[in-house]
DNA sequence: ATTATATTATTGTATGATTTATTCTTGGGA
DNA sequence: TCCCAAGAATAAATCATACAATAATATAAT
């Protein structure tokens, strides 16, 4: 789904419920619906979106099974706390993107990235199977090929990363994949649209970096070399971002549907 | 929430919705609904639950917003890949809990802590206020004072953890508090009934040292002594898991609102 | 002033009808 | 025989309405 100028333009026909949960999870991102407050009743809200009640109320069991509200009987619907949000949502994170990114919220992201992913190569050193290790091989390859196509390459990346992800093993490392697509997701709008052929050069020879090491087992170097270039690209989104001036973004949220 | 033989007593009257999202969750867990199949239609569960279709969607809705399933028109409710799964909600670490722990999550889970929590208590060292110091030194001081009160010692543990995940100030790390709750409901449960005088001590003496160290605005420091503190805690859960030789185990898990 | 009871607003649950989307089937052509 | 298109079947998605449960608030009784 793309955004422009902070308002989403349906690309598809959408389940209502979801739509529903869409504008009131933007909502709350945006403080329209500021935290600790009461969200308007029922009845109110289904005006506001035009859907029933049953659709409304599916939304919002969507939004509190991810933390955002809770609802007691009589007391009303409730946003909660931040920390009580799991930041590792999709679809919050999404909200987040589509709000807008600033410059604490890249450098958050990244030391998330910067801690986990390390850790997600060396495990997958260890103990990847020749299937797993293909499926990288063949992100991989899917990145040398899509110099000029920038949507094509993120996508392969982001394919890169997961295949790592789940080549560790562990389900908690396996559930960040979306961290790791929110983070492609700032590079792919903020960073110049032109890449310089140097620029897709170096990236390619860290991934390949990567990559060699999990194929040879060598966890520690494995571990090294992601941290490098996850360091190197958040210093680049950052720099970038710092360089525009634009409080909101065009954001352009990957899905491993696309 | 008590589970005795794997079949839950529900300790208290819970809205019906959420007893359904918990049976099916449960479900999904323990393979009874295998992933990848087709769960029954909407009439069929409304049966099995005696919950009308209402209760029975939003059930589903809260499954589906964490990952577990997803529904299309015709084709029905599909249990998803562990993947898909956001292995950082509270309700899907409960789950897993109830079923029973093995040492292979347990190393997971333990991985998991190894990385984060020494990166937050870095960060907490940089930013913390003094109100967030404050909260910390609450939790430990009631950590002293339950030397006997073994649910009263975890419950201050975790806010001890809790604290210091707020005072990074990235909300990504804020958001793993359930994992650190799930480790810390296996400690209670796993290790032995009576901890020795000598384990309370050490255990103590740890904490205090990370206390200090973020107290002082140590970054590193606080590293360390979270990392040597977590990977004690681990050896200590492991042994007494792999002594243990049971499949299941009575879980106690832990909520904040304990 | 305190306790007990009634009121009432808001969420929670139930039910049946209707709509929509997708698979499956069937029929017609090439 | 094979392929494509039109239609039927089916399960989820949505709607509309009614009723129940709960807890905050107000009111009355002690």
């Amino acid at each position: 789904m793309v955004l422009v100028n902070g308002v989403q333009r349906p690309s598809r026909t959408r389940s209502a419920h979801d739509l529903v949960a869409h504008g009131i999870g933007q909502s709350i991102m945006q403080g329209r619906f500021p935290i600790g407050s009461i969200l308007p009743g029922d009845a109110e809200l289904m005006e506001l979106f035009g859907v029933s009640r049953t659709a409304l109320r599916e939304a919002l069991k969507t939004l509190a099974a991810k933390g955002l509200i809770e609802s007691k009987t009589k007391v009303g619907t409730k946003v909660l706390d931040r920390n009580n949000w799991n930041m590792f949502d999709a679809d919050i994170l999404e909200w987040h993107l589509e709000m807008g990114v600033d410059a604490r919220f890249l450098g958050w992201l990244f030391e998330i990235r910067q801690t986990l992913e390390p850790l997600a190569c060396a495990t997958a050193a260890q103990r990847r199977t020749p299937e797993q290790l293909e499926r990288m091989r063949k992100a991989l390859q899917a990145m040398y090929g899509c110099e000029s196509n920038r949507q094509g390459f993120t996508k392969a990346d982001l394919a890169f990363h997961q295949a790592i992800l789940e080549a560790s093993g562990n389900p908690f490392l396996q559930s960040i994949g979306s961290v790791i697509g929110a983070a492609l997701a700032t590079s792919f709008t903020i960073s110049s649209p032109v890449s310089s052929d140097d620029r897709f050069r170096e990236v390619m020879r860290q991934h390949q970096g990567v990559f060699d090491a999990i194929e040879q087992r060598k966890p520690s170097l494995a571990s090294e070399a992601m941290a490098t270039l996850i360091l190197q690209a958040a210093e680049r989104v950052q720099i970038k971002h710092a360089e525009s001036s634009l409080a909101k973004i065009q954001i352009h949220a990957f899905s491993e549907a696309d």
